[in-house]
DNA sequence: ATTGCCACTGTAATCGATTACATCTATGGT
DNA sequence: ACCATAGATGTAATCGATTACAGTGGCAAT
């Protein structure tokens, strides 16, 4: 035994007079070896404070026991719950997550694409939509080929399997609830233009609103971009305009708590000059002043089942759907920030 | 050229005509060899998709070109944000960022263990000061001697660097501010009990008002574990005390939105009935209804500094100070949760 | 011409664990 | 008694890049 550096599979073998085969099936196979020699290699194996090197593994068996998550923004409170539920069923498989900002690095394409490569991890789970198409054509083409699923969020193309929720029904939700309440000027606040979001969510509330047989306005939906800031900006549109919606269905909470902060800054107050209802049920929506009105998501469940579904598909890599979604049901949380038109 | 696997470096070798050492060398220490051949190089791993193998280098090189991040709270915004600062830092230097919620982990801790051991990982970065005794000398004995660094919290002995922030003079700004305004019943908020964060701010707190000659009670001592949740139970202490504090003083921000929150909810208001003031302003602090009053930290620069700290470590592991602290200032941001006393 | 040195490149050992294949032993069937 | 088979273990090749060491050729100094 060596003192000054940390012990190799080769010391425990002599430590349990066995060979290094020996010691690296007990490990791993614990069924192919004898129970005899098995507690001598274990014994061993405590005795020399012997771990693993996961190098030396992940040359020899070809992957990384880690997986990568694309997250476009680690500061948005929205995402780190579902990373939280990520990391929490990956360390239970003795996995790791590596963890990458998108926006931080799309301005560095070729280290990003370099962590994206095989031997840095064995698949990813997006929570972006908004991947370049390059970057897509990378990741499904032969050699670059890696297994992906998106959570929340999806692509584009919609050619991957995901964890996500029903949008459109959140979104019928919500605008079916302002309905109730006798809004019939009702607008809309969504993010980015290009995310998928914000595209499937004003969808599901258009639909809805036409179904319901109420008037939309170009002018009434406003372009944000998730955060309290844009909210903030919005609420100032909507003060500068002659005719104004008088209820706002907000893509996301942080816009909601954003629009109707600035509304109070400027002496109007939320839900008596205008309802507001969000989208996530965000931790602090609920002690929001008013508490917010808004359709929650299973945060932790999705990045559980987005786990499972890549684990899935990394054991069985033949004969998994190559395109199944997992769609979790939507809620809408009834506070304080909506009220009766009057 | 092989179409069916990822190319290697030998692969490269024959296309450019020369051996993998020049491959190797021309990739990763280009100044050594000739311009020419660095081209012709250069061009066959463009033309062959080459990609390097992690796992082959980091066997070679004994590092792992990932550090390891120990976050309490993965959901928690506060510390997301740090998480983002090392992201964007490290991945600059072509490291990975490995997470683990330390609070999900403590109770495998087989894995727990097994993911800061040396072949996961060149280093530490620890969010969390609460790491068990334990752990902290596994981590510093011998062969299991891993570079690590805290940042923000810090452990209890204190033996590693760290950055951080000032956090006894941010107590003492918030007290003398709310002194300022006439208070003279200050109490304070607290996390865990066990937290550096918690004992050292009430500690700066504490000096800071007996300096001032304020009376000190220990009932307006109120625990709380930096959730919004427990604000607002603390809140409901408060409203069931006889003789209560005019300020409240809360170690992190979210806890003083807990406190506001439920305050109105019970008819209250702050500032008018209750100031209270914040530490460490999140997001979403200057947008709450009233916008808190805080004490900021500059959470970006302490992920940079902690990685930098770490990174400087990894070079020059003999010639660097063990107990280097980098302490970044704090700042008063005055909004409306505090009021003068009337 | 000889020597020494420098710049460059190639050969082959190496990192540590896994695993295909070989070997050996014991057991049971005939 | 003999063979087939299964179970247990050992031997050695293997994963892919890095790098110590050993050339090789060119040029300048002597």
């Amino acid at each position: 035994m060596n003192t000054t550096s940390t012990p190799k599979i080769k010391d425990v073998a002599i430590a349990a007079g066995v060979s290094t085969a020996t010691v690296s099936r007990a490990l791993s196979k614990p069924e192919t070896v004898a129970e005899e020699t098995r507690n001598a290699v274990l014994d061993a194996a405590r005795a020399t404070g012997y771990r693993i090197n996961h190098a030396a593994r992940n040359l020899r068996r070809q992957k990384t026991g880690a997986i990568v998550v694309l997250v476009p923004n680690l500061g948005n409170p929205f995402f780190s719950e579902i990373l939280a539920g990520i990391e929490s069923t990956l360390a239970n498989s003795g996995m790791g997550v590596l963890m990458v900002d998108t926006q931080q690095s799309q301005g560095n394409k070729h280290l990003f694409t370099d962590y994206l490569h095989h031997s840095r991890a064995d698949g990813i789970i997006s929570l972006d939509g908004s991947l370049s198409n390059d970057l897509i054509d990378e990741l499904q083409s032969g050699a670059e080929s890696q297994p992906i699923v998106f959570a929340c969020e999806w692509h584009h193309s919609d050619i991957f399997p995901s964890a996500r929720v029903n949008n459109r029904r959140g979104a019928a939700l919500a605008i079916d609830h302002l309905y109730q309440l006798g809004h019939r000027d009702i607008g809309y606040v969504g993010g980015p233009p290009g995310n998928v979001l914000t595209q499937v969510r004003a969808e599901g509330a258009m639909n809805a609103l036409t179904e319901l047989g109420c008037k939309t306005y170009e002018n009434w939906s406003f372009q944000g971009d998730f955060s309290l800031q844009s909210g903030a900006k919005v609420a100032q549109e909507w003060l500068s305009m002659k005719t104004r919606p008088t209820a706002l269905f907000c893509a996301n909470d942080e816009m909601a708590l954003g629009v109707i902060s600035e509304l109070h800054a400027n002496g109007l107050e939320v839900p008596k000059h205008l309802s507001v209802i969000g989208f996530d049920d965000i931790d602090v929506a609920q002690y929001f002043l008013p508490p917010l009105t808004t359709i929650s998501q299973p945060r932790l469940e999705l990045g559980i089942t987005a786990v499972n579904l890549l684990l899935e598909r990394l054991q069985n890599s033949a004969n998994a759907d190559p395109h199944e979604h997992t769609v979790l049901p939507v809620k809408l949380i009834n506070r304080k920030s909506t009220a009766a038109l009057c």
